[in-house]
DNA sequence: CGGACAAGCTGA
DNA sequence: CAGCTTGTCCGG
């Protein structure tokens, strides 16, 4: 037997002796972990907890995530201050760093969205109510989460209801939807029937102590839940379920995960799932219930070369008032939305006589037309006159939303109302139409017809996303129509035989997915390869210069890369290489 | 992040 | 060379 050292021979004084934690601080701008002693009377402190710490002078509240052995690492350790308040359970940290790692961004940042608004110094567990029935009403939807979770395919005219049930049979269930007025909702429904709800993140105390059921916008991915049976994520589409900051973790992602590691079911519902989503759960693992009336509303693709619109000038172009919206802007009995994704009033300008766009003489950027030649990148101003025939009259080559309005109202015959993102309090309350960009969608309560008037805008934008976000726009649509006797969606299109367009006509989401899953796979987009869009400088350069073999690099612009990868591992250790310097990485953006 | 400290620039 | 700015490093 060799010698028997002091410190380790009897694991009770052992502990007590060496007991130390390692800690992340809740500093912006520090991504790094530091040791601390534990002073005996804080007794065992938990992964999770949030304590006070002192960090090169200064006080600092910080987030223990593991123990470690203060004699192993030969340091001279401060102690901890103060034991401040619970925190994330130890398996949200670890899902919490995760995350870090696959978005890229701080753990302090997912540490802070994870952790209670506000201090809490006990917890008192409650145990879970045992329900009576294992079987909820959709028998297909209980298969699917017998198999460990998947994607219900669920129309946007149906009450979700009954798909949560096959969640809550299970036991305590975490439920995320993209905003905060839809958990609300549920949340109410929920509590009259007589189940403990916490709605994320005011309940964050009583979520940690035990409830059936969990609630909240995307955040609530991160809510203190245990022993949670199933987690069910709702609107999948929703853009809303990602954070724009960096890390740019999705709730759906963050969901997944989460039921992986507790290897408990998750449930994605959208009435137009993401590919992702899809490409996750897989052909086998989702679920699409027998069409019904009433699913969708009626849905009219409408070519504007038929149209009656009014123009200005003489040049031949398309109309903005389709023969089938002009029916409905006449009929005053009727609520009319229509959706124009272009602020302002004419986006692109050019010359009457010799066609000359009209650019900023500074900066190049094409101006736009309002009283005067306005830039909307330097902020220059010039008089309405060619700046190559000397010209003062402009044609519009793209509308934005006031132009839209004085067209529709000459086509209407009444008033039509404009609302952007700015504007505040829109009633509602009388039959009038709308015209507006994605926000009127959002702002108005209800609608007999939504008019999208350049849908081929929305289809064909620029990004890879932009397909799917038509699909959601229909959801919005859709449900802005509930109350309608005769619900109606026009989407005009500049060629209504487009297959693609027409593909939106009638709503068959995995008939799309198809087609839009073998031209990722083609074009190497996500899901089938991990994507980024770095923001940095001169160093970040370097390090864009030294990637390695499977990492494709593109310039675009000044200080902006796009970064993608086909093996995730690799992909995400080359993004902390590009946070080493700074970098900002947004791992699978919305917008880039 | 924010303090410490080193390296560069200026003015008499 | 004091007095100031700018940059880089580091924290347990």
């Amino acid at each position: 037997m060799g010698t028997v050292e002091p410190s380790r021979c009897a694991e009770g004084s052992a502990q007590t002796l060496t007991s130390a934690v390692r800690v992340v601080p809740d500093v912006s701008g520090i991504d790094k972990t530091f040791d601390y002693v534990v002073p005996e009377r804080f007794g065992d402190v938990a992964v999770g907890s949030i304590v006070r710490v002192e960090l090169n002078g200064r006080r600092v509240d910080a987030w223990v995530l593991e123990h470690v052995d203060a004699e192993a690492n030969g340091y001279d350790l401060k102690a901890v201050i103060d034991l401040l308040s619970a925190g994330p359970a130890p398996e949200v940290v670890g899902l919490a760093q995760w995350c870090s790692r696959r978005f890229a961004g701080p753990l302090r940042a997912v540490l802070s969205i994870a952790s209670p608004p506000k201090r809490v110094k006990s917890l008192r567990p409650t145990p879970s109510a045992v329900r009576a029935s294992a079987r909820g009403t959709l028998a297909n939807v209980d298969e699917l989460v017998e198999r460990g979770g998947g994607v219900v395919v669920w129309p946007a005219g149906r009450a979700v209801r009954p798909v949560l049930e096959s969640a809550l049979v299970r036991g305590r269930t975490l439920v995320v939807c993209p905003g905060i007025a839809q958990a609300r909702t549920i949340a109410g429904a929920l509590r009259r029937e007589g189940l403990s709800v916490a709605l994320m993140p005011d309940d964050w105390q009583r979520a940690a102590e035990g409830v059936d059921v969990v609630v909240g916008a995307r955040s609530a991915v991160w809510a203190p839940c245990p022993g949670v049976a199933a987690i069910v994520v709702l609107d999948e589409h929703d853009e809303r379920l990602q954070d724009e900051r960096s890390p740019t973790w999705h709730a759906r992602d963050v969901a997944i995960e989460r039921a992986r590691l507790g290897g408990i079911p998750c449930l994605v519902v959208s009435p137009v799932p993401t590919i992702a989503a899809i490409h996750w759960a897989g052909e086998s693992r989702v679920v699409v219930p027998e069409p019904a009336a009433g699913d969708w509303p009626r849905i009219v693709v409408a070519d504007p070369f038929t149209s009656l619109g009014a123009s200005d000038d003489d040049a031949p172009r398309r109309g903005l008032v389709t023969s089938e919206l002009v029916a409905h802007l006449r009929d005053t009995s009727k609520v009319v939305a229509c959706v124009l994704n272009v602020k302002g009033r004419a986006r692109l300008v050019a010359c009457k006589s010799c066609r000359e766009i009209a650019r900023c003489e500074k900066c190049e950027a094409a101006m736009h037309l309002g009283d005067m030649l306005d830039c909307p990148s330097c902020g220059h101003s010039r008089p309405v006159v060619c700046a190559r025939c000397g010209a003062g009259a402009m044609s519009i080559i793209r509308r934005g939303v006031s132009r839209a309005r004085e067209e529709l109202e000459a086509a209407a015959g009444r008033s039509v109302t404009e609302v952007t993102a700015e504007t505040t309090g829109v009633g509602n309350t009388a039959s009038a139409v709308y015209v507006g960009t994605e926000a009127l969608l959002h702002r108005l309560d209800s609608a007999d017809v939504v008019a999208f008037l350049d849908f081929d805008n929305e289809v064909f934008a620029p990004t890879y996303r932009a397909g799917e976000h038509a699909w959601t726009l229909l959801v919005l649509a859709s449900r802005l129509l509930r109350g309608s006797r005769q619900p109606e969606i026009i989407l005009q299109v500049n060629d209504a035989t487009d297959p693609i367009v027409s593909r939106f006509a009638s709503p068959n989401p995995t008939a799309v997915v198809e087609a839009e899953m073998g031209t990722r796979r083609a074009l190497g987009l996500p899901p089938f390869v991990s994507f980024a869009r770095v923001d940095g400088d001169e160093s970040t350069r370097a390090v864009f210069d030294a990637a390695p073999l499977g990492i494709d690099v593109a310039a675009v612009g000044q200080g902006r890369w796009l970064v993608r990868g086909a093996d995730p591992s690799l992909f995400a250790d080359f993004c902390a290489e590009l946070r080493r310097v700074q970098a900002r990485v947004y791992v699978d953006p919305h917008r880039y």
